[in-house]
RNA sequence: GCCCCCUUCGUCUAGUGGUUAGGACGCAAGAUUUUCAUUCUUGAAACAGGAGUUCGAUUCUCCUAGGGGGUGCCA
């Protein structure tokens, strides 16, 4: 069996860390099987569907590297909802119902205050003919419920084991809105069973809606395919996502510097058992994915770690997989520069600084210029490598008599500007004779 | 309110009816860098609380507390 998973986002915002994971996991888990990933639009909301949305969600999914196999709009679909929506009709398993949201809602209150699980009552079952007519002679339009059997839902949940529901817990379901869109869950349905998805994997917000809708592949005639619900991921402080969403967007990470692999890495890696550590490659997560490693229980997610973690990543990162990012963005520095600065970077954008410490011009910092001076009469002949530097210092030690701190830290000041930095060995000869002489004397270059 | 799920170092987690309760990130110390960072090594750090079962419970049961989710003409 090939496995064939999807990721169905409704474009109605943006992608962010919560609504991410369930794109990563269902993407690592069919490279893994050597299966297809599929990406679907929900767009069956029409109001708040907005095509910026879908760009976004693709550029995001893109750059992170989840590349699917095939795409889907359900907007483009409705004929064939159409069609399931008369079979069902016809089954009787969907019936009208014209009760208003604010009728609904007072059902529901009222069951609440005597202490009831507010399921929907089926009033709408016991209409007349003649009470339809009525109602709709009011100016009434019917939305349509799917009448569930009353019966215990079961499955084995690759996440959470055996599961099961109890069907009359649940309401019927409105598939059908009053003006006669679809609400995500008979398209949904439909969907899966057309693409032929087998694994249905997705948050654990929606085990409920997995009972109502095993029953509804159940009625086309379907099997369901097999399911996961993976935890969720909660706030640094434990807190509940939905506050805070707009600054955990993807794109807000990919503006603040995150590399996509560290953002791959962390989602990836949090609320699972797999170690916390930076990723090269989407292979190698796709690698170590099993469900078994996911937890059942909330992960907290925060930003410093993936900001440790983005580092942790630049630094382990080759010359090889950079250079063409540091020739856009004018460095042209080559390995040496690359390998003695690497260390000290935490965005990617940091390797402009020491560029300009290499490049200039810089404004050195001379606290004793006395001593600067001597030490730039110092300075080594003929071309300088990585030993330059410790002949140098050895030379400026034995005149000067400074060592350790008060030898290194006003030579460092001086050639770059800067109290902290790569090591100095590495970096002299990249700044030269002629800027390392002039920023001794304490002038700008 | 009702239903479901969860709770092990600060964080993400492994694990077992008898373990020195393991790892990763972070933190601390040491080494390297004759400075800072990087890197390496070492260390500190946890079974939510209370009952019960048992020779023995972190592990099994129940209760409490805390957290998450659901309870939408959202997904």
């Amino acid at each position: 069996m090939t496995v064939i998973t999807r990721f169905a986002p409704s474009p109605t915002g943006n992608l962010h860390i919560g609504n991410l994971r369930p794109a990563i996991i269902n993407w690592l888990f069919a490279r893994n099987q050597g299966g297809q990933f599929m990406l679907r639009i929900d767009d069956t909301d029409l109001e708040r569907s907005k095509e910026s949305y879908v760009e976004g969600i693709k550029e995001d999914l893109t750059w992170l590297g989840l590349n699917w196999d095939f795409e889907a709009r359900q907007f483009a679909r409705f004929d064939k909802y159409d069609a399931v929506v008369e079979e069902l009709k016809a089954q009787g398993r969907l019936y009208p119902c014209y009760e208003s949201t604010s009728e609904l809602d007072r059902k529901r209150k009222r069951q609440m205050a005597r202490g009831l699980p507010p399921v929907y009552d089926r009033a709408a079952l016991e209409l007349t003919d003649q009470q339809k007519a009525e109602l709709e002679a009011e100016g009434r339009k019917p939305h349509w419920r799917f009448k569930l059997d009353a019966r215990t839902v079961s499955w084995t949940d690759l996440v959470r084991g055996e599961q099961s529901i109890e069907a009359t817990s649940l309401s019927d379901p409105i598939l059908v809105r009053e003006d006669g869109t679809y609400l995500y869950t008979l398209p949904s349905v439909i969907d899966d069973i057309e693409f032929k998805i087998t694994h249905i994997i997705r948050g654990e917000d929606h085990v409920a809606n997995t009972g109502a809708q095993i029953q509804i592949f159940v009625a086309l005639g379907a099997k369901a395919p097999i399911f996961a619900h993976h935890n969720l991921i909660v706030g640094k402080d434990g807190e509940g996502l939905s506050k805070r969403l707009g600054s955990l967007s993807i794109s807000s990470f990919r503006d603040n510097g995150m590399e996509a692999m560290a953002v791959m890495s962390h989602a990836a890696t949090i609320g699972s058992s797999n170690d916390i550590r930076p990723h090269l490659s989407t292979q190698s997560i796709s690698d170590e994915f099993t469900f078994q490693k996911l937890s059942r229980a909330p992960a907290r997610f925060d930003e410093a770690e993936l900001a440790l973690l983005n580092a942790k990543l630049l630094h382990e990162t080759p010359f090889e997989a950079v250079f063409e990012r540091l020739e856009a963005i004018g460095i042209f520095g080559g390995e040496t520069f690359w390998d003695a600065v690497k260390g000290n970077i935490e965005t990617f954008e940091d390797v402009k600084t020491w560029w300009q410490v290499v490049n200039g011009p810089i404004e050195p910092v001379i606290e004793d210029a006395g001593f600067c001076e001597e030490a730039e009469s110092l300075l080594p002949d003929g071309d300088w490598d990585t030993s330059s530097w410790g002949a140098w210092t050895s030379a400026v030690k034995e005149n000067t008599g400074a060592k350790g701190k008060a030898l290194f830290h006003p030579l460092r000041l001086a050639l770059t500007g800067q109290p902290h930095g790569p090591e100095l060995k590495n970096l002299l000869p990249l700044i030269g004779r002629e800027k390392a002489s002039a920023r001794l004397k304490g002038n700008a270059i």
